[in-house]
DNA sequence: TGCGGATATTTGCGTTAACAAAGGTCTACA
DNA sequence: TGTAGACCTTTGTTAACGCAAATATCCGCA
């Protein structure tokens, strides 16, 4: 038996293969409205946040882009008029990565066809119960890759203070020194 | 209720974290052995399949890199030894990618690492059933996003032709015209 | 045999992202 | 007050990838 066919390569394989297959058919709904994958997570991100805006590097922390990413996305975003930098009053050294109207409204308008494609090449293919234990599984393994996710759930110290759950969306406004949580592997 | 928190985008927000959580833990034991993901992706395909080598457009297929990414990548791997490139002796266009001793001992190497880090962050920390469950539910939306993938398993004429499925490496030994499927959506 | 369309690979060019370093700002502490 | 260290963002550099074009080869058909 060969050592390469092992079921844990496979496995891993098989999710790689159904996120990228998943990627790949969500791409022309998205790009159909100028948006690139990343624009797309960054708008939707900054969208869900409080005052549809967030600070340069809770957005690199949540989209696990590195900060220079970041800095060039809203590039981007701003030079489209999607997104707008906003000073932040308590600390200047921070700026706010802020949605525009023009950037609501791209938002609202790819929502409905995406929802359409999650819905008829994955949510829409599992039964209620399948799509409940297979979500259950996901946060299991989250939880072990990404253990700060989780955290700001209960515990109301600084020590949350590191990346925010990706669909939680509870950015500190502002404030305090932050604890940075150690990187805990290289980005991406 | 804001539209922006819809669970089916938090579904795939989890399912994304996830693999690129994944992918983040594995990379310090791949990168340790001198190999990006793309680097250990391609050599362990080529580990795989009959021969241990594949045609450039085939290993593109199942790598889901353009002809010329992987026309880049094999440069580099010939470059550090671990691939080599052979001409292909029924049709002069093609050139197989192979994978040399050198390769064959590096992928062995960081292997029982690598199955190691599978097991600690995803299959080991399910219950048989729910592992069972998991990929089923994987399998099933991996028939939607890439249909082709499953195909060569009962049909045998050449309509099956294209991207060989991810772990069944059955590719072509040579010979026939090749029906290329055309490509579902752009890849990645 | 010879021609035309299709296929396999490589190369040029533009885009994107990570890493490292720089510049400005904040907090703690003496 | 003043200094040290940490932090936030941006910019320069380098690497990787996709697209389009170029080149070589193959197959079908007259």
């Amino acid at each position: 038996m060969n050592p390469l066919d092992d079921p844990r390569l496979t496995a891993m394989g098989l999710l790689a293969e159904v996120h990228a297959g998943l990627i790949a058919r969500m791409q022309p709904v998205l790009s159909a409205s100028g948006l690139s994958d990343i624009d797309f997570e960054t708008v939707l991100r900054l969208g869900r946040s409080p005052g549809q805006r967030l600070r340069m590097t809770d957005l690199a922390a949540q989209t696990g882009l590195s900060t220079s990413g970041v800095t060039r996305v809203v590039d981007r975003l701003e030079r489209d008029g999607l997104v707008e930098r906003v000073a932040c009053s308590s600390d200047r050294r921070a700026s706010y990565a802020a949605l525009t109207d023009a950037g609501r409204e791209r938002l609202e308008a790819v929502l409905p066809l995406h929802l359409r494609d999650i819905e008829s090449c994955f949510t829409g293919l599992l039964s209620d119960d399948e799509l409940t234990a297979f979500l259950a599984t996901l946060r299991k393994i989250r939880d072990v890759v990404r253990p700060c996710a989780t955290a700001g759930t209960a515990t109301a110290g600084a020590a949350t203070a590191g990346a925010a759950a990706a669909g939680a969306a509870t950015a500190r406004t502002g404030g305090g020194p932050h604890k940075q949580v150690p990187p805990q592997g290289p980005p991406r």
